[in-house]
DNA sequence: CTGTTAGCGCGTTCAC
DNA sequence: GTGAACGCGCTAACAG
């Protein structure tokens, strides 16, 4: 009801002049811009942002694109941090974030594309979609802008933000050789998972730095499950008892290499020294408390943000960024 | 670019019969309908919302509005449980959700109305907002339509979805009874917050009904804070050692609790049992593992979104709604 | 059954 | 400095 025509016969100047007066255009004097500006604040003026956009043919909103989601998870928290730090940069630069989880009903009717174009939304930021989802596919063919959280994309519209997994697992292999420990396993998330792939380059390359030879039977995949982790590190200790250290490739993963080792009456980290990776909440609450790689899950959302809202304004941007991580030591080493 | 304009052009008929076809009015000839759609299909046509809403001067958009999140916080698991349950029932019945957090710099700048007008907003969904917070204050004077969380509000466009708070707790308080615990006590949240009472008169109203004479000083308030918990449960037993069950209105204050118990070098459940609220995944963790009343977040958020869109259609809905809980009993019992 | 006209609220030429 | 006129894409009332 209190739109710039309502709020132009009320002050009694046109309509061109009160939408000039609000977006501060220079060619307006200052007394009828003062004046116009009163007036809308007594009605309570409130831009009508579908008309700006109709007009404008484009609109400052965002997308989340989320794999679909099970609450249960914990990984959940990781998705709500990266969801808050980029809806807070968004609010600062007056960016709407839209979530768009891959509902089933929805991927067979509609391609991200048309969804993004029904809403207007002109970018997107992609989590835990993996190779072979359609949405993921369709992004690297279609031209949408998209910042990719842990998933490395290459192209023009294309960009990435992560944490330097292979960084970071050097310095946790490192830690653990300075502690004595030269039997050093692994246990991966899934094989296809981008970030899996680093986690494991920087196991190879620390391990081949500190000359330590690489055993691939002291490598096992969980895909990123507690359960399959705790059974996978059963197998991994009766089967390499020389085994006095296992790097997990996440925390939760970590928790049930933990249950395991504790399981076989082993103590932790005395006979076994454990990491993980993450810096989940439950890291806090396992005994003895984990050591761990604590990525920034706020500040990738929020970085991932940045970089999509610099990218829609033109501007040029890395085709990688990382995010500080912290290692977090502890009682499990 | 396809808009319906273009796909009357390339058809040959008019803007108008488009429209029609494309939204299934009963006055437009099947045989147009079907040409005009194999077109539509052809050119990619996707519908501008922006421009329909205009028209419309309606949107099917709904807002989740939330208290400042501290993403730290195990709250934030619960949040997201609602957000992915409200999410979930929206896209279902083709709705947005729109978060919409107390930003600070917002706060001052624009009144929850305005934002919701803005964005063309019909009405929210409300979550952790406590009476004194201004968007609180502000939801009970204005018209906005409004299904609150765990908070009771009265008015024809107001209502609330709950766990049924009284209930769950003398079902608690029971069953600590039927275990022969009758010197039980309670840590409550934050007292001004409805589900504490609510969660404290199922307390006193249980421990009536068995007999049993309630003493103020088994109940204390650590305002939903683990840390709190702690301090006041060594308060408590040390005060009061008689105690042998105590029930706290929060996982994360039982957890306190444990830590404290486990602490003065007492044993959970054999010395004191335990119970907690929320089944947060933490509960899943703690040793021995957490007996507690588990609330179904998602299924909150989904009957939130619900009603709230009943509500819009112009539906009669109830003052309030319960969503079943699920009292869950493990070892710290 | 189909098309014409008008309008949603706003931004943007281009005259005055 | 100011305003009239037009268009963004779509829907609704009315006329044919």
């Amino acid at each position: 009801m209190s739109s710039i025509k309502y709020i132009a016969e009320r002050t009694g100047v046109s309509i061109t002049t009160v939408s000039k007066a609000l977006n501060n255009y220079p060619d307006v004097s200052e007394e009828t811009k003062r004046k116009i500006r009163e007036v809308a604040e007594e009605c309570g003026y409130t831009p009508n942002m579908a008309a700006r956009n109709l007009a404008l043919g484009k609109s400052n909103i965002i997308g989340l694109v989320l794999s679909e989601i099970r609450e249960t998870d914990s990984n959940g928290n990781i998705i709500f941090r990266i969801l808050i730090g980029a809806k807070n940069y968004c609010a600062e630069k007056d960016f709407e974030l839209l979530i768009i989880s891959t509902d089933i009903k929805k991927q067979r009717s509609k391609t991200l594309v048309q969804l993004c174009k029904e809403r207007q939304i002109s970018g997107v930021i992609m989590y835990g979609l993996k190779p072979g989802d359609p949405y993921f596919e369709e992004i690297t063919k279609a031209e949408l802008p998209c910042i990719a959280v842990d998933i490395k994309l290459k192209g023009r519209h294309l960009a990435t933000v992560t944490t330097d997994n292979v960084a970071a697992v050097k310095e946790v292999i490192r830690q653990l050789h300075d502690k004595g420990h030269r039997n050093i396993a692994l246990i991966n998330g899934l094989k296809e998972v981008d970030v899996s792939q680093y986690r494991e380059l920087g196991y190879r390359t620390a391990m081949q730095e500190l000359g330590i030879e690489v055993k691939d039977a002291y490598i096992k995949y969980a895909d990123y499950y507690e359960e399959l982790a705790c059974e996978k590190t059963k197998e991994l200790l009766n089967a390499n008892p020389e085994i006095t250290a296992i790097f997990c490739a996440s925390d939760l993963m970590a928790l049930g290499a933990m249950r395991a080792v504790q399981g076989m009456g082993k103590r932790v980290p005395e006979e076994v020294a454990l990491v993980g990776f993450d810096g989940i909440q439950l890291s806090d609450y396992s005994n003895p408390r984990l050591t761990t790689v604590v990525q920034d899950f706020k500040g990738m959302g929020r970085a991932a943000a940045e970089k999509l809202i610099k990218m829609l304004s033109g501007e040029n941007v890395n085709e990688v960024d990382y995010v500080p991580y912290h290692f977090r030591i502890r009682e499990s080493i």
